[in-house]
RNA sequence: CGGGGCGUAGCGCAGCCUGGUAGCGCGCCUGGUUUGGGUCCAGGAGGUCGGAGGUUCGAAUCCUCUCGCCCCGACCA
């Protein structure tokens, strides 16, 4: 992408409508634009994260047979009154009628529509376990949103829901999924801890929120020291994660475990429940068992927040220059920047290497611009791109273009061709053919 | 909803107390200059001072009402 033809609008003082650092940046760098309280727009630079946190979330769901769907945005009242969720959730649900004076509302979940369609389509045991998800908008009208897209009144949120036959059964899917989000997280390139969590108005009796730790996290986590010194790529890592203790402010019960325990700010990005035949029952939503008798399948609910995942990444790298992505997570890999872009040379370098690059698979943001150098740093330190390559007069005399590292801030002097073998080799695990620049 | 703060150019701010018809920095446009950490110079465009009403010869400024945004609390992916 060269910069000259995106819609990266940077904003060089920090926005005075916003406290914390993530909610700074994303208006600084052009993620989102503010509509109203609550509710933003996804500008072209923030929209690259928040598609890269959905296609790591569609992936884990479907290595685990879990199938996406996309339900409405809007859903009749009627299904709510019939669960008794219409009165539970009050004032946070947006109500409206339409034309016709019917009631509807803006689903802030879906477990309700979900068991409906379950309910039409599964007859039988013998198509159980039942998975699904979304990815889809959600708006609760929050007595006070805050802190930018962290807590909004509409937000993105990855919904999946199970349904199994057995308590047993259920109770695997549950911790299947429970594993598979600490993949999901630990694949995104985020230190996500599982506490055990109360369940708040979805219902249940086993529910763990997934968090993020951050300074400026809502909550209080209490967690075992051994945790931090898991690797969550490795195989066996998520075991052994189940066995320490984690428990959020609520849950936590300090004459459970063995000291010591770690006390951190957690932001959640996540929440799991199990509920049972909460839904099922209510809905009618029974299938035939192995004797043939009707029974009511047992569900859970699996929720993440998509957008404040992206602002709690923020949260959690960054610096006073900016904001330091994960390379997973990164609007682009690289960003690209030519110094004094009027000499032919510069100019011609520059663009051949951007094509080679991008040939390779990678997404490289091209600084092509006419601006002062320390303009052009500044701007790419803010944005946070993972690897700088730069090149300019100076360099080129030599044969040389520089990479710098955002997040260590180390650097390298290379030449044009190493740099491009440094920088696939680092980059290897994200390259793709599949891009959409 | 209770408590607090703030609305003046795209962004960040000053002016308001003590009324006299709007200013600074950045950004933007033009020309030149500079090119490895927000270059420098010159010229220029851009504002119904959140909105309505009132006081006054005269209101960004004083009064009343209203809308919006942010922070703390109750509530939460």
């Amino acid at each position: 992408m060269k910069l000259s033809n995106y819609f990266l609008p940077v904003q060089r003082n920090k926005p005075q409508e916003a406290q914390i650092i993530s909610h700074q940046l994303m208006l600084q760098t052009g993620m989102i634009n503010a509509e109203v309280s609550g509710i933003y727009s996804w500008l072209p630079l923030g929209l690259r994260v928040l598609k890269k946190v959905e296609s790591f979330i569609r992936q884990g769901m479907e290595e685990i047979q879990c199938h996406e769907l996309l339900m409405p945005t809007v859903q009749p009242a009627e299904l709510w009154h019939k669960t008794g969720r219409y009165n539970v959730y009050g004032q946070e649900t947006l109500r409206f009628l339409d034309r016709h004076n019917r009631e509807l509302l803006y689903g802030p979940t879906n477990e309700d529509m979900v068991t409906e369609i379950f309910k039409r389509a599964i007859k039988s045991y013998k198509h159980l376990p039942c998975r699904l998800f979304q990815i889809q908008w959600k708006f609760r009208d929050e007595i006070r949103p805050r802190f930018g897209v962290m807590r909004g009144r509409e937000f993105l949120m990855k919904d999946g829901y199970s349904f199994d036959l057995t308590p047993q059964q259920a109770e695997e899917t549950y911790w299947l999924f429970l594993k598979t989000y600490v993949r999901i997280f630990a694949q995104m390139g985020l230190k996500v801890i599982p506490v055990k969590a109360p369940t708040g108005p979805i219902g249940g009796d086993l529910s763990h929120e997934f968090h993020i730790v951050a300074d400026t996290g809502e909550s209080t986590l209490y967690y075992d020291p051994e945790y931090d010194n898991l690797d969550l790529n490795q195989a066996d890592a998520v075991d052994k994660l189940l066995d320490l203790y984690a428990a959020e402010e609520e849950m936590h019960d300090p004459s459970s475990h063995a000291e010591p325990v770690n006390q951190a700010r957690g932001i959640e990005v996540g929440h799991i429940f199990h509920f049972g035949d909460k839904y099922t029952k209510v809905l009618d939503a029974a299938v035939a068992n192995n004797d043939g008798k009707q029974v009511f399948p047992l569900g859970s609910s699996y929720g993440i927040g998509v957008g404040r995942l992206v602002a709690a990444t923020i949260e959690a790298n960054h610096d006073e220059s900016g904001i330091k992505w994960p390379v997973q997570l990164a609007p682009f890999h690289i960003g690209l920047i030519a110094l004094g872009v009027k000499d032919q040379n510069v100019l011609d370098q520059s663009t051949a290497l951007y094509q080679k690059l991008s040939n390779l698979g990678l997404e490289v943001l091209f600084d092509d611009s006419d601006e002062s150098p320390g303009s052009k740093f500044n701007r790419m330190d803010l944005i946070g791109l993972p690897y700088q390559l730069i090149l300019g007069p100076k360099s080129l005399k030599n044969d040389e273009v520089e990479i710098k590292e955002r997040v260590t801030g180390d650097r390298h002097t290379l030449s044009t061709e190493s740099a491009i073998l440094f920088l696939t080799d680092k980059l290897r695990a994200v390259m793709t053919t599949d891009r959409y620049d």
